[in-house]
This record gives C-alpha cells, sequence and structure tokens, in this order.
DNA sequence: GGAGAGCCTGTAACACTGTTACACCGGCGC
DNA sequence: GCGCCGGTGTAACAGTGTTACAGGCTCTCC
C-alpha cells in the first residue's frame, strides 16, 4: 500500500463530477446500497454505475466481491456501540446486555443478513463477550462452567435473531400456526390455542426468554447469587 | 394438471435411456444434487444435464426454481422422524424433544440451509410444536405462559441450530476468539481464559443450554412443579 | 524537456445463472 | 387428412462475478 492516496486533480477537483475514488468511498457507497435493498441488491456493476465509474475501478480498491462484505461487515461492527449493562443483580445486567445486543443488531438488519451468509456469526458477538464474561464471573461462576454460561447466552441471543429475522421475512407461512392450531383445541386449553394462534411479541419473548435461560444457568451451578431467585 | 402421466414410450422404454420425465424424479435429482453440495450448487441447467434432458423440461415439471426448493423443503421435514420424548419428568422430556429435533435437523444440513435462505423456520419445527405443548402442559403451564414457554424453547432449538451451522461453514475467523483470550486473561480466572479459547463442545453446550432455560421456565411461573425448584 | 513508473480507469470479453419465446415431435380424437 | 395437447429441445435475453488488456494521468527522476 502506498502511504499517499492523493487525488490526482486536487480537491474537488474543477474539472470531473468526482475525485479519483477512494476506497473508503466504495465502501461507503456499498453500505448505501446494502442498507437499502440488502445485500442481494449490491451487485458490482450497480455499485460502480452508482459511483459513476467502471467495474474495475471496484476491483481494483477492493479486490473482491467477497472482500467487500467482509470489509462492510468489519466496518459495521465495529460502528456498533459498546454495550453497557445496567442493572443491579448480576442477571439484570445479562439481560440488559442481551437486549442491548439485539437492538443493536436489529438497527442493522442488513449486517445480520451479511454475516449469515458469510459465516461470520462469531464476529457479531464478539464485542458483548467481554461485558458477558464479567457479569458472569460476578454471578459467581468460574472456568468451565462461566465459559459456557457466556457461550449459552451468545448463542441464544444470535439465534433467536437470526430466527426473529428470518420470521419477519416470511409472511405467509404455508400451514401456519394459526390455522394449525385453530382447528384442534391445545390440550383442552383454549387460552394456550389462542396465544399460540396469534403472533408472538418478539421483545417480550425475547426477554423472557434470556430471563429463563440465565435463572436456569446462575441458579443451576452457582448457587443463589443473584440477591434471590425470585425478585418478583 | 392431467390425470395421467403416461409416459410415451410405456414403461422402461426400450428405446431410450429414459423414460418421461417425471416430477417425482425431478424432485429426486434435486434432493441428492442438494443433498451432495448444498443449495447454491442447484442449477437449472446442472439439474437437467443430471437428468439427461433439457432445461424447459424441468420448467414444465416444477415450474421457477423456487417451487422446486419449496418443494423439497416440504419434502424433507414430512421425510423427518416424530419426535417422541423420552424421560420422566416434563423438563427432561422436553430436553429430549429438543435433542432430538436438533438430531433430525443436523441429519439434514442441505435443509437448514435451505429453509432459512427461503424463510421458512417456522415450517421446519411445526412438528414438534404439538409434543412441546403437550409437554408444557405436563408440566403445569397453562395458557399464554405456556405458548411462551414453547416458543422460547422453539427459538432456541432452531436458533442454535442455525448458529452451529454457521459456525461450521466458517473455519477462520480473523481475530478469533482464541487469540482474543490467550492475551488477556479473563477477570483473572485462567480456567475461564482457558475454556473461552477452547472450542466448545456443540452437543454439551445445547443440552445445558435447553435445561437451563427449561428449568428457568418451568420454575419461574408455574410453581414448583419439575421436582423443587433446586435439586442442587 | 523526455522517460519511465505507479496508480487508476475503461472496453470488452468469458463463463455462468434463471427464464422464456418459439419450433418441434408424437400420440389422441375427429 | 386435420387439429390439439402434453412434453421436449434450441437458442436466445438479461443479468451476475470476474478478468485480460489497453490506455490515461500524475509524479519522480534524469
Amino acid at each position: 500500500m502506498a502511504g499517499s492516496t492523493r487525488a490526482p486533480g486536487g480537491g474537488t477537483g474543477p474539472r470531473g463530477p468526482r475525485t479519483a475514488l477512494t476506497r473508503e468511498e466504495v465502501l461507503d457507497a456499498a453500505a448505501s446500497l446494502v442498507k437499502r435493498n440488502g445485500p442481494a441488491a449490491l451487485t458490482m456493476r450497480g455499485l460502480a454505475a452508482e459511483l459513476g465509474t467502471a467495474v474495475t475501478s471496484i476491483y481494483w480498491h477492493v479486490g473482491n466481491r467477497e472482500s467487500l462484505l467482509d470489509a462492510l461487515v468489519e466496518r459495521t461492527v465495529q460502528e456498533m456501540g459498546a454495550v453497557r449493562p445496567a442493572g443491579r443483580t448480576p442477571a439484570a445486567r445479562i439481560v440488559s446486555v442481551a437486549r442491548g445486543l439485539r437492538r443493536e443488531l436489529r438497527e442493522r438488519p442488513h449486517l445480520i443478513a451479511m454475516v449469515h451468509e458469510r459465516g461470520l456469526t462469531e464476529r457479531m458477538f464478539l464485542p458483548a463477550q467481554q461485558a458477558l464474561v464479567h457479569e458472569v464471573h460476578a454471578a459467581g461462576l468460574r472456568g468451565a462452567k462461566a465459559a459456557e454460561a457466556v457461550r449459552a447466552v451468545q448463542y441464544q441471543v444470535v439465534g433467536y435473531v437470526l430466527v426473529e429475522r428470518n420470521r419477519e421475512r416470511a409472511p405467509a407461512q404455508r400451514p401456519g400456526e394459526e390455522e394449525l392450531w385453530d382447528a384442534r383445541s391445545a390440550e383442552h386449553d383454549p387460552a394456550l390455542a389462542r396465544a399460540l394462534a396469534r403472533p408472538a411479541d418478539p421483545e417480550r419473548l425475547f426477554v423472557n426468554s434470556v430471563r429463563a435461560l440465565v435463572d436456569g444457568l446462575l441458579t443451576r451451578a452457582g448457587g443463589a447469587v443473584s440477591g434471590g431467585p425470585y425478585p418478583q
């Protein structure tokens, strides 16, 4: 890499409509395209057209479509704010980390698609891992147990967001939960059948799932540490 | 749809190497291709070549690539065996349902990819939903609480399989957990750092996560049903 | 000044994808 | 004979990622 990326015409050249494409400009335009229409809408020709240049310039700057997506993922992950746990008990702070992570991910739906498509799920929650380690440690878990708890929460959060995001993209399920639980009343529990026929409230389901998991993880191995297991 | 799909040359025609393509044959060949190399390897031309026919015949029989994949998903889901819960307590049986579902899914990795790509995650765990409803009911949960517990387990199982499958496809993570937890020892807990640097045992992590979640779900709202909230 | 080097851009192609317009064949009913 | 209909084949269109190659443009060195 040459250290100087000077523009041929100088800043805001008086002659041409644009000034010597930069790698950053390419990434910006690509991110904008992806943000607007999803990763599938990011074509090399379309990107070149958006930038008013030729495809080969794109390739010169970013090399590949793969590397372009890699760079976008990296950029977006770094753009995510640091998680700051809130709450009094370690369990509450873990739940707050999970909520924060989910919120940050949902603010960048394209990121989820890109990351999953490229097999970089790991990358997605490295930022939150250290916070989780801290809280799990504070809850009294040590060693392998602590590591397993951290990973359980990570998997749950990311898995949940994947499923949730996936379900949002599929409006018309063919058999569908609705008619399935409309016909046969579940276990003679009409309230249950009705609840399953209704669409789920994602935020509520998420928080309760994480809370249940964390409760199960902390009370199981570490003893009662979180200031009483039933704050209800 | 004409009721009769008779072959022009009669069964196992004496003249040609094949006998009047059937929709079933197309689906079989497509499933074989997907099973071998994943959904991305299923191209219409490749499928036609595999069958020794022309692309237009494929289109005549299945209409679309979309519908072809839809049919494959439906077919594979129906091919999955029914889950049969094992264990004495409801919690144990729920865990066994989860394990069975995960096993069935992992035996069909292509299914996971297809289903996720097509936004049909819902479809994937409808077979297990009724078993889960039964067990959750047996555990004493009723109404909306029961529905939420069922959904929580569903989301966790499918989300876990998605994350797990995704991670398997990505051998080289760039920053990576290993060097991340090699440098800074976590919270002065070398055992934790070592555990996080090692790759996780997926089966163990899965079972423990589900167990913790189920414990949390059952002890939280239904009262002490699963043999006391603290078996420790 | 001229020569060369390095950075960057443009043209045009290759191989591949899903999809379809159109012609064809082969048996059926009339 | 004729037409019809189910099924097949040829060849094309539009789109994708990618690259070989030719050039322009600026800077540096002589």
